[in-house]
DNA sequence: GCTATTAGGAAGGTTTCCTTCCTGATAGCC
DNA sequence: GGCTATCAGGAAGGAAACCTTCCTAATAGC
């Protein structure tokens, strides 16, 4: 069996906990010689895993912030804790952040260990008590996961659905894509009974389950799912536009906007690119390019300007 | 080099990604034969991570939940979400998690690279903006995450500090532990120039940074710390108590409650403990028991056992 | 200076690993 | 019912990595 993985998995828990880890100890712990405890360090160097070692009598090893992620080894409070606040962001707390927060939702829920899951089930229960539904309904983000999880599993999905005018139906259908638009949620599905694609609001769905039975991928009905949504329910998505000339590459500006929202990003050269932005507000705006983390220059819009130098008193 | 243990840790990510992978796709990805991939699987199963495989011609592999956490591989962004989202709990935003919270941030932080600490700082300085501070002063996650470092490297801290008359006074103190009572935050630390304990309030502590020089570690002035500065800040934390039979092995019951808050264990047989209870009040009491998923009796308080009938009406 | 720590080279025996062959079993689809 | 995708796993053999036991050297704190 494969001996090493195990122990270099380990010893990255180890070096995760807020302490030094002398190498005699992690020997120790991980029942080999010390020889191999500072070969093993110089595996996880070589992974990209930058392990700190400080010399002298208080000495040890610690895991430092490097160029990536290293795999998070977390303790069963932790990952409790990590999913109830993402739940609580999914559910609309945080301005922009519901689709990364539910993607790193179902990450986590497709391993949480199921005597984990339910502890989330009560916690959130209790938050849903405790906030005030400060504006619209909260989503359940149980919904939403199980949503995203049987569209992962490509399973038939049944639910009742009450549409605007009231009238309820049950509906058969296979889900594809959820999408976050303003302070609410949309189903993009395929609708087996009425042979065509629909869009429905998850807050509108209830007793949602799966039919069991997977069905094969078709072809989504448009590219750009979001504005697909958007102009079936008539929702203006992107209220104002500003385009923005980054002094950054290109792809370093993709990176960093993936999940945010959309826009379009044109290069101008190894380090500038155009920026085409659409939001609900400047002040959104100007908020987004602060993220950027870049220097910029905008170009059209003086109402984003007057936006980002209010940022920049605020920050000053 | 160590290739297949980063093999292994790539494989791990790619199957955290919602959706199924054929045997043959991962060949490819990982550069290695079919077979390698089929014993790798067997390797992950083999050190706990169940790997489901379905078969058929849409069949393929898929991590799913275990007895234990497998380590999270996250991306770029699903980091910075759940970094974010942590950060509101932190401040107070959810009752009794606010402790766990702030160790997960810690270790995310230790791991997360510098880059994307900045667009943390920056969504979390939009989303201060935006809530409108519910209840009390929300604390500074980055200051509680500064002071949390500090104390793990064991390095000494300056700050200014006002104290309840007032009076600033700059403090050169070496950082022990924080803690969480009611809405607020405080740090135990050892002032060398008093050369004494002190305890203070974290939301009055401004401008800190480390000083830099390490110091070695002195016995703590009490074994439980939270007991200590409930006493030395004269705030009642346990209001009301309970006394509960557990059905469920000490142990157990002890590592579901780890993290949320004090009580004592003792165990009654293999499948029966008596827990002591304190907490605020009887609701909140009642709602913890839920969490501990087990069943339970009350067995010397009406009003817990009023409250916990009114939890059980709620669910039902 | 003493003692803790990290750092890393060399040698050698053992183990694991990876590939290339097989053969079976299973699920979905035409 | 066949066809074709998938997962599952045995066997063999050559190559590569691993772990340990020895060294020696450098560094930080008391």
């Amino acid at each position: 069996m494969s001996e090493t993985s195990g122990r270099l998995l380990n010893l990255l828990s180890l070096l995760q906990t807020p302490r030094e880890w002398p190498g005699p100890e992690l020997a120790r712990r991980l029942q080999v010689s010390t020889r191999t405890v500072r070969n093993d360090v110089e595996r996880l160097r070589q992974l990209g895993y930058p392990v700190l070692a400080s010399r002298g009598a208080v000495g040890g090893y610690r895991l430092s912030a490097g160029a990536a992620m290293p795999p998070l080894l977390l303790d069963d409070d932790e990952a409790v804790a990590i999913a109830v606040s993402l739940g609580t962001v999914t559910g609309g707390a945080i301005d922009g952040l519901e689709e990364t927060a539910l993607r790193a939702l179902m990450k986590l829920q497709q391993v949480l260990p199921a005597r984990l899951g339910r502890q989330v089930d009560a916690l959130q229960s209790h938050t849903a008590r405790l906030s005030r539904q400060p504006r619209g309904q909260q989503v359940d983000s149980n919904l939403l996961a199980l949503i995203a999880a049987t569209a992962r599993d490509r399973e038939l999905m049944r639910f009742d659905y009450c549409d605007h005018a009231g009238s309820a139906t049950e509906r058969r259908v296979e889900p594809y894509r959820l999408v976050n638009l303003g302070r609410r949620w949309y189903l993009v599905a395929y609708d087996v009974e009425r042979d065509d694609w629909r869009t429905f609001r998850v807050d509108r769905i209830q007793q949602a389950r799966s039919a069991g039975h997977r069905f094969a991928l078709r072809p989504l009905p448009a590219e750009d799912i979001a504005g697909y949504v958007a102009a079936r329910t008539r929702q203006a998505r992107v209220k104002v536009t500003g385009q923005v000339v980054v002094h950054a590459a290109a792809e370093v500006v993709e990176a960093r906007m993936r999940g945010w929202h959309g826009g379009s990003i044109a290069s101008l050269g190894p380090n500038r690119c155009l920026v085409q932005l659409g939001g609900r507000s400047v002040e959104d705006l100007a908020f987004w390019l602060g993220v950027l983390d870049a220097d910029f220059e905008v170009m059209d819009s003086p109402e984003l300007a007057a936006a980002v130098r209010q940022v920049a008193d605020r920050y000053a």
